[in-house]
DNA sequence: TCTACGTATAACGTATACGATCTTAAAGAA
DNA sequence: TTCTTTAAGATCGTATACGTTATACGTAGA
């Protein structure tokens, strides 16, 4: 059945509606912090950036107004949303529940492949001088520990949930540099060592501890640093 | 600055955007399971059934995407999403840990007035006849006992997993009424004691195995009467 | 009869158009 | 001056319109 047809690359332009190709990029500007919360986002104006009609636009937003990280006004529109530290407080309360679900799972099974992929995601974040890229960095050390648990819908909900707080954590990250890292990589690596020893509860109560942490220093900082705890 | 017209009843017609109704009215459909997995949703069909254009029913139908009830193939329109075993299993799995994690929080602080409350539901659940109401009575009883958890994210979420696997319970339900319906309630009967008792642990406990035998029992349901364990 | 192709029809995705609502700022009243 | 009113402009939400893509069916050839 060979013939000269297997060799042609058929190029698959539009791979993505208009509207799921600006719902990505409007989030990955959301999640990475590029649009502050409350910022507005007026149609007209994306749909012009975008070279599309509001159509696209508005599905897009209606996606991520499903998804949290936008909400609408009647007739005035949308905005990006924004959590209290409250609402940050409980999704990393969540996190750490599921997180640590998917440690326990996958601590049980992981391969030693899988753990050495791990390892080298490891010493990319550790090695890494680009601030900006230690969100990517974190989530790809972190998900490919949990991908032997072969659960695609909790990986998928962990991933949700860390879409919207990654603004927050980024904030704080790029503060406090020095005086967090080093903590962060040693619960890393005692989260890594706990995989290796193939340990179900301490790779899940070390990941619990290690979001928990996160979350509380988060929270503190927010509310050291938010005039008086409001959102928006 | 009072005045005659503080009297009047706006009508207020339009609560909600039409693309807002519509996505509320298909999504109770597709969570009580009128509308079945795999059927198709032509947008012209649903936009004449309400008497407006595809516009608000694409927007509808783009949340509900994103809300995992529906998906979209390209220049192919939606269709009711389906979950398989597996998915269900996922799903009630992660159930069990937010709902014992609002079960342990909230029966530490639950109000004697919410106590009565949470019993007065129950008795409503046990006292009802009609198996169309399972799902409603059933939810009103576990969140009347989350709700002194204050935390309106866990909840939120506990009900966005209860919508995605509602359909399937339904059809369980209508199927072993007789059969598994004492063992549920002997299970609400002992978690409501826990709370009265404010035992966080045994709540929580009880909340997860609640949830959990619920989960196995509907994946093996699925598994002996769904041919070989497809989807779609 | 069966397979491959071509055409017709239906549905999709998006552009354009338009009334409705909100915002802004100027004009007028207190 | 300051507050209220009102009119203009901007933006939203949705209807209509149109090109594009998939599916179904009929036709030609083996």
């Amino acid at each position: 059945m060979a013939s000269a047809l297997d060799q042609l690359e058929v190029p698959r332009v539009m791979r993505l509606s208009a509207s799921d190709q600006i719902a990505e990029a409007l989030r990955d500007a959301i999640v990475e912090g590029q649009l502050a919360t409350g910022e507005v986002l007026r149609q007209d104006e994306i749909a012009s950036r975008f070279h599309v009609s509001k159509i696209p636009v508005r599905e897009a937003l209606k996606r991520l107004e499903a998804e949290g990280l936008v909400s609408f006004s009647k007739n005035r529109g949308a905005v990006v949303a924004g959590l209290s530290s409250a609402e940050i407080s409980e999704y990393m309360d969540i996190r750490a529940l599921l997180e640590a679900r998917a440690a326990g799972l996958a601590a049980a099974r992981i391969t030693d492949e899988r753990l050495a992929e791990a390892r080298q995601k490891l010493a990319e974040f550790v090695a890494s001088q680009n601030t900006g890229r230690w969100g990517e960095l974190n989530w790809q050390f972190h998900s490919t520990l949990y991908a032997d648990a072969d659960r695609p819908i909790l990986l998928a909900e962990i991933r949700a949930l860390y879409d919207k707080v990654e603004r927050y954590v980024r904030a704080l990250l790029a503060m406090t540099t020095q005086t967090e890292m080093p903590k962060t990589q040693r619960e890393h690596q005692a989260i890594l060592d706990a995989f290796a020893r193939r340990d179900p509860d301490a790779a899940a109560s070390l990941t619990r501890a290690h979001v928990l942490d996160a979350g509380a220093t988060l929270v503190q900082y927010l509310n050291d640093h938010r005039h008086h705890g409001g959102n928006t």
